[in-house]
DNA sequence: CCTCCGTGCGACAACGTTGTCGTCGTGGGT
DNA sequence: ACCCACGACGACAACGTTGTCGCACGGAGG
């Protein structure tokens, strides 16, 4: 935990918020009372009221939920949103979803970016927790979530969204990796190219490995071997990129074609195409702004993050709402879009 | 407010959690040893310690917050961002930025999106502040926000970024709209333009009207009259933009270059003038992932969300340190990207 | 006149935690 | 043998709110 402690070298006074005790002293009226008005309960007369509310908006009275909450032991009308990271474009409509739905059933919203750290997201997980959100809405890292089995047991409900989580059995809600990636490999294939690279996130990622297992797949299937040159996994680091892409697009038997894993790869991948003179076919996995406005627009497997995010949500309230039903499984389907990178032919055909 | 009212035909009897006092009765001890293990207090043995462990681990016990803030009466570690929409590319990095500050803190993070409705909005700023928010930043609307001050007086920290807060003088980051669309302006007055148009968003938006009023600066330097088609303001609505474009682009006088006032205007213009055959020079007020990748390079006037979330929220923890200065004006630089198309020479000269 | 009831209101406990303070037992010093 | 200090622990109040209950008052009905 990334010490809390701010050595106050001098804190001045926080001033002190109006509580319905003061507020009642101030009105003359019993603590009840206020209690009665604020919440709008009836067994208060409308003259005793208005004196009520004048006093609260003098002092600029707010209800604290906390205490509220805590009386009540009610659910506290807030949920966690856990991801890798607010600023990629797929978690940011994903999340925008989310917020919705949530927002819709007058919950607030909690956010927390994982950074792929397994600690990190332990400690928001546990931070959100003790803060009691009624439900966790988490893009799980690969480490077992095991530690969040006494909270699911207490009741706070829990959707894995992108990924399942490892060692719970929860809600969870996934694109057809393996389908998707292997629908944009087949589609290279079609076109003609039999040697096509693959540059994806690193493996230990649940969306990164389906993708390879898929692209992989399409190629068997299609009696192609894939040699290892070919393959490239690891976290987009631009000069990695830059060899890999090399390695791939030189040599006696470049490849004709690539595909690529996820939005951040296809975009850097694109960026280091610019500076080289190879013009391979390429397939992007996950869309993403402006694909179609690019010299050459590119062909993508497109995902529906707002989709994605919307049922998780949606998965996250019914449970909520008592639902009991076994853990399930929502698969979105992803969609081919073929915007001209990826119709490209091999270059001996063309 | 949004029914929260979910009328629950049956609640299966929420699974409760363990409190201290479960655990201090299954492990045979006082409650206060709990709460002094839980807390890593001394003056417990290490025999006692390890047994309250291991109920605690048993029970999946886990500290309720919201009661030890309450007893506290400490700050919530928790900050509110508000903001207008978690999927526009420039919130969700400034988004990112503000995340990364306050978890450096140790604070945990609630998000919300008012979508420019000043009601919903106050809605989520009061709701933050009901679960007593050490601190708010805020993208404000335009809407009178004085029905924060009671909260600033108890002792919430306030920001506002990107635009100021109307109505309450709290420290506020501004990008230099103004003088950059003047740049942008400039830019494309020294290319030759005279006829220059400007697409912008809604003129009450702070933002909005600060460039608009820079770019007529650079105009009026310029000695060239802005006549009225040339500018365009509204919520990006594609048909609106396509007919301002046309009216912009044909005629007698067309204009031969366009200044675009945000990001989300630029693209949609981007993709507008994709179907049309003229081709005016562009500049757009705030950078875009790809803006160097497009068939002709988007010239930029680049703003810094990361800096600006960045400096906002620090701004607000020095706040919460017990900072007691005036409220302060952070004016963050943007700066002038050229990548072609804003060094589009008109025609005539071409 | 008294009774009965409804209305308006306040006293009090409780939610889960922590700060304060008191108690108990043990061990060392005299 | 006695005292005191000290370590280990628990009882209790309090944080701000709400649910429960009871009380006082006034008017209607006998």
């Amino acid at each position: 935990m990334p010490a809390s402690t701010d050595r106050p070298g001098f804190r001045p006074a926080p001033p002190v918020r109006p509580t319905m005790k003061d507020v009642a002293a101030a009105a003359g009226v019993g603590l009840k009372t206020v209690s009665r008005v604020v919440n709008g309960e009836p067994g208060v007369s409308e003259d005793t009221a208005r004196r009520v509310r004048s006093v609260i908006d003098a002092l600029g009275f707010r209800r604290n939920d906390g205490a509220r909450l805590l009386r009540q032991g009610a659910r506290t009308g807030s949920v966690g949103l856990l991801l890798e990271d607010v600023a990629d474009p797929f978690y940011s409509q994903l999340s925008r979803a989310v917020e919705e739905v949530v927002r819709a059933h007058g919950s607030l919203l909690l956010t927390g970016s994982s950074a792929e750290d397994s600690a990190r997201e332990r400690e928001l997980a546990l931070g959100f927790c003790a803060r009691r959100v009624d439900g966790l809405v988490v893009v799980p890292t690969s480490a077992d979530h095991a530690y969040l089995a006494p909270e699911l047991t207490a009741g706070t409900a829990m959707v894995s969204v992108d990924r399942p989580m490892p060692g719970l059995d929860v809600d969870t809600v996934l694109a057809d990796n393996r389908t998707g990636a292997a629908t944009g490999a087949s589609h290279l294939l079609r076109q003609g190219h039999r040697r096509i690279g693959y540059l994806g996130d690193a493996p230990d990622i649940y969306t990164a490995a389906e993708r390879l297992a898929g692209y992989r797949e399409a190629m068997a299937a299609a009696g192609c071997p894939v040699e290892e040159p070919w393959v490239a996994m690891g976290r987009p680091d631009p000069l990695e990129l830059r060899f890999a892409l090399a390695r791939m697009l030189t040599g006696p038997e470049p490849v004709t074609a690539l595909l690529c894993g996820n939005n951040r790869t296809t975009v850097a991948v694109l960026r280091e195409l610019a500076g080289r003179v190879e013009r391979p076919a390429l397939v992007g996995f996950d869309d993403f702004e402006l694909a179609d406005l690019l010299a050459v627009p590119v062909t993508v497997v497109a995902q529906d993050p707002a989709l994605m995010g919307r049922t998780a949500a949606e998965l996250l309230f019914r449970r909520l709402r008592g639902e009991t039903a076994a853990a399930q499984q929502v698969v979105v389907r992803t969609r081919l879009v073929p915007r001209g990178s990826g119709e490209l032919t091999p270059p001996a055909t063309r």
